[in-house]
DNA sequence: GTCTATAGTGCGATAGAC
DNA sequence: GTCTATCGCACTATAGAC
């Protein structure tokens, strides 16, 4: 890899987020059982949080390499180890299984977008955090983020709003953080709606090709830089050479 | 639509293209009739065709709402009007329906993108016209790319590794106009790779994300302008003013 | 060339033993 | 809390009438 720019902002490294992030699988099930402990039959955590790991890593798994539609409920029940009985003490349908994994993801990305982004910071550095945030975040939990891509059209109408609405909150942020910056002189944006919109799919496209990249050997610190790089130099463009 | 930016070179009117690549939905099951002739059961040219335009369009609609896999036959023979025995006349299982969509709007991309990229242009002139062609084909035939991304892990391993392929090369023709015009010392590229697959994601996010710029009226030559002054505003940062 | 009827398979979901 | 056995159903694919 050649070398990567720097950025004018404190460059924190993947791993610190990761763990100070703490979104290990088992926290995450641990969450999803506390919320949906009314329709799971088993009542012992330790026991719960164990098999649903196991549920979620296994759906993913199959479902990413195959669709999960294609995925039938003894292929779940053959890799994981768990039957068929044992699997329906978590879920009352298909369906519901779907569901869960797709709430959780979204509910996640709002979580630490928005508890990462600091309103009192200008907006060149929050845009460099959204966009780093955002790929940082979709790199750890990658397999979720490309189930719930692909597989959002199989969600039943009303699950399916709530799946586009979560996708456009994302937007909503960049194109926030454009048009303050271009307010107070920071940016130059002619179309931020656009802007944001491009941008969105430029931090997809990490999570959706991954294979690409990992073939390719690119770190996800090194993407994060050369997509501040592009939208920078968009968006700063005949205006000021500091970034703050 | 606040104004968009026009570009130094011939902006060709997406209408006219439509016209000149003549990709309407017959022309191309006419093409597909002839290919797979000797698996078609059916051997009337006029009838074929019909039939298929009606096979395609019904199986575009129903996939890209629900998905290909929970599209049953039964779906496809209610919508399109056909029987059961009459779709089978057309392919021999489902998987063969599947790639004959797929192969199909591979080498179209292809045919189309080589046919219009002309070799002897400067550098940033292929590069703008690329983009345009690219956005432009995919908005004419939106249904059936959005439908070749989207089912494309429902494939059996050979033609899997066919559509992986396929799309490497959209990506790979975008890199090759990226070096050739940093070596004429037209753009100043740091990272040709990134530079074209971001690019490439920013395309694709035409076709995929296509009810978002619909619901906020913004037509292709729109995008293309603004894709064109974003990938610019990065190669073309420190160079001289002029495009050509 | 198109239809209806049906064979054969594998699915999601559940009941009841342990 | 987990298992096996099984029900009823919807699916893909085909055979044979017209």
């Amino acid at each position: 890899m050649p070398h990567l720019p720097n950025t004018s902002v404190p460059a924190e490294d993947f791993d610190d987020f990761r763990k100070m992030t703490l979104l290990s699988m088992e926290e995450i099930c641990r969450d999803i059982f506390k919320e949906n402990q009314h329709r799971i039959k088993i009542k012992k955590e330790a026991v719960a949080v164990r098999n649903l790991v196991n549920i979620f890593h296994t759906t993913l798994q199959i479902s990413n390499e195959k669709g999960f539609q294609t995925m039938s409920l003894r292929d779940l029940s053959r890799v994981s180890g768990l039957s068929m009985g044992a699997l329906y003490s978590y879920f009352s349908s298909k369906d519901e299984l779907l569901e869960m994994i797709q709430n959780q993801g979204r509910r996640i990305t709002l979580k630490i977008l928005s508890q990462r982004i600091n309103a009192g910071d200008a907006p060149s550095v929050q845009l460099q955090t959204a966009i780093r945030t955002h790929l940082y975040l979709t790199e750890v939990l990658q397999p979720w983020f490309y189930f719930s891509y692909m597989e959002a059209k199989n969600l039943k109408k009303t699950h399916r709003k709530k799946a586009i609405e979560s996708d456009l909150v994302t937007e909503e942020i960049i194109r926030e953080i454009l048009e303050k910056g271009a307010e107070k002189g920071e940016f130059k944006v002619d179309h931020p709606m656009l802007t944001a919109a491009v941008t969105k799919a430029m931090l997809q496209d990490w999570y959706l090709k991954r294979w690409k990249y990992s073939g390719r050997k690119i770190p996800v610190q090194a993407y994060a830089d050369f997509i501040i790089e592009f939208v920078e130099a968009l968006v700063l463009r005949k205006s000021s050479e500091s970034s703050r």
